[in-house]
RNA sequence: GGGCCGUUAGCUCAACAGGCAGAGCAGGGCACUCUUAAUGCCAAGGCUGGAGGUUCGAUUCCUCCACGGCCUACCA
């Protein structure tokens, strides 16, 4: 059945309505949640929501209805309802919303229905929604047209109420914990706070380019020195990266300061964070993500990451030699890399991190591939900072806060030395903030729309996400 | 950006090896007052993602394009 003939079919239903002086696109309507029925119930009830099937019996009829909270079975009745609703009812169509009113009782097969004794149209379907028994499967449909998604598969509703039930959890954690939410500029003069390309935009009245932020970061610790002591921010960042099943061009990240504290205060309140959710969602320290079971139970491993590379033979981390062999020995490719420090990564990558299954902090890093952060004591090369791994990706990223506003530049300095797509431009105004010194403070970052992933078991970003960047199609 | 795969009715899928493009659901008609993937009967529904090419003949083989998926790269 070609669509324009769907369509017109659907008007013609539209226009049959119209005819009986009835408004097809109704307005408020007063009625319960679906959810909160049970059979105990007495007396009239009132429900709204969307037809999802017709069983049509004649002068009977089943349908199922859903709102938000459930579903329920309705039962329209020609005796009941009359001649004249009865005839309406013949012209309300799968997918119509409609509003509900009658009596509950339990059928012979003992299900929970809503005998109706009286609905109303509250807004015609023109479309076909998709088949009632395999959903919508088509991934690109499902991305395009997320309505579609929420309204066929009960999966995906799950996924983004699970979604928002972390994050209000997220909140509730740290705000009983003292951390008071902020929200720091998306539009930046200058990108800064993480090592990405940026998007690029325009303000035309000031004539000026401006840069979606990459990350919040040093904004929030400008807030440090102004004198908040723990603040947070849980909102979009934008990279103007490859899309991937990890990537989306803008993404949800919690970035948290607080003052006086370290990495290792940030370790411990990860660990307790996001524990907490695990339990309160799934009452177990044990989820399954794909086919990997992960166990969140506490302690979580720590492992240094000057230590990763012993197993492959590499004794001295800053020895290219000894890498290159590492990458012979396992019969990897090097991918044409030369720089230390990209070599390690792609070692990481390729052998480490899939392994990274249970959550498991690494620590202490290099200070050339962490130019935020506060060096070890005693050790000038290396900082105080983490990565946590959760099923094989990385989750979250903290470190002690550099707040030496000349080491700040200094490092600043190296860094644009170094090749890089980024503005070649030292955020100076960040440096001049820091010279009204900041306490020193830990920091953290929680991709948010990861952690998502794996509390939801889904295998993309473009699940957890309600509207995926795509192309336009055509 | 590179590699591989996919795109057939509104939806979910068929069409072996190049030979008239098929089914279920949804939609239409008829019957049916406890069904739940309701059932039975009838009729309809397609420029096979787009443009070229090979061939007597292309959903099928080839080229290009579009969109998507997975892997990979940049990155996070």
């Amino acid at each position: 059945m070609s669509e324009d003939l769907l369509k017109k079919e659907k008007k013609a239903k539209l226009d049959w309505w119209k005819s009986q002086g009835i408004e097809p696109y109704g307005r408020r309507y007063t009625r319960e949640a679906i959810s909160s029925l049970n059979a105990e119930r007495k007396g009239e009830v009132s429900i709204a929501g969307r037809i999802m099937t017709i069983r049509r019996h004649g002068k009977a009829a089943f349908c199922d209805v859903i709102d938000q909270s459930g579903k329920i079975q309705v039962y329209f009745k020609k005796d009941v309802l009359g001649e004249v609703l009865f005839e309406r009812f013949k012209n309300i169509d799968v997918g119509d919303i409609i509003g509900l009113r009658g009596e509950l009782f339990i059928t012979h097969t003992g299900q929970l229905t809503l005998l109706v004794k009286d609905f109303t149209l509250l807004s015609k379907i023109i479309g076909t929604l998709p088949e009632k028994w395999h959903g919508l499967k088509d991934v690109e449909i499902r991305y395009r047209k997320r309505y579609l998604d929420l309204i066929m598969n009960p999966e995906s509703r799950k996924t983004f109420s699970m979604r928002v039930k972390i994050l209000n959890m997220i909140r509730n954690f740290l705000n009983n914990a003292g951390y008071v939410e902020v929200e720091t500029p998306m539009m930046h003069t200058i990108p800064g706070g993480a090592e990405a390309r940026p998007f690029i935009t325009h303000h035309n009245a000031l004539d000026m380019d401006l840069y979606l932020r990459i990350a919040p970061e040093l904004y929030l610790k400008r807030l440090l020195v102004g004198g908040m002591e723990k603040v947070y921010e849980i909102n979009r960042s934008f990279r103007n990266e490859g899309i991937s099943t990890l990537h989306n061009p803008e993404f949800t990240m919690l970035e948290l300061y607080c003052a006086y504290g370290d990495y290792l205060e940030m370790m411990e309140l990860t660990e307790n964070l996001i524990f907490h959710i695990v339990n309160e969602i799934f009452g177990s320290n044990e989820i399954n993500f794909g086919d990997m079971r992960i166990d969140f139970g506490l302690p979580w491993k720590k492992i240094y990451w000057e230590d990763c590379w012993k197993r492959f033979g590499i004794e001295n981390w800053k020895d290219k030699q000894q890498i290159k062999k590492a990458f012979s020995d396992l019969h990897l490719d090097t991918e044409g890399k030369e720089d230390i420090f990209e070599l390690l990564d792609l070692l990481f990558k390729r052998k480490i991190e899939p392994e990274l299954v249970d959550p498991t902090f690494i620590i202490k890093f290099p200070v050339e591939i962490s130019p935020l952060a506060k060096c070890w004591p005693g050790e000038p090369s290396m900082v105080e900072r983490f990565e946590l791994y959760i099923g094989g990706l990385e989750i979250a990223n903290a470190y002690s806060e550099l707040n030496d506003p000349i080491e700040q530049k200094k490092r600043f300095l190296e860094e644009i030395e170094r090749p890089s797509e980024r503005p070649k431009v030292i955020d100076d105004d960040y440096i001049e903030a820091l010279e009204y010194a900041m306490p020193p403070a830990g920091g953290l970052g929680i991709g948010i729309d990861r952690l998502v992933m794996v509390l939801t078991g889904c295998p993309s970003i473009r699940d957890v996400i309600l509207f995926p960047l795509l192309r336009p199609k055509q």
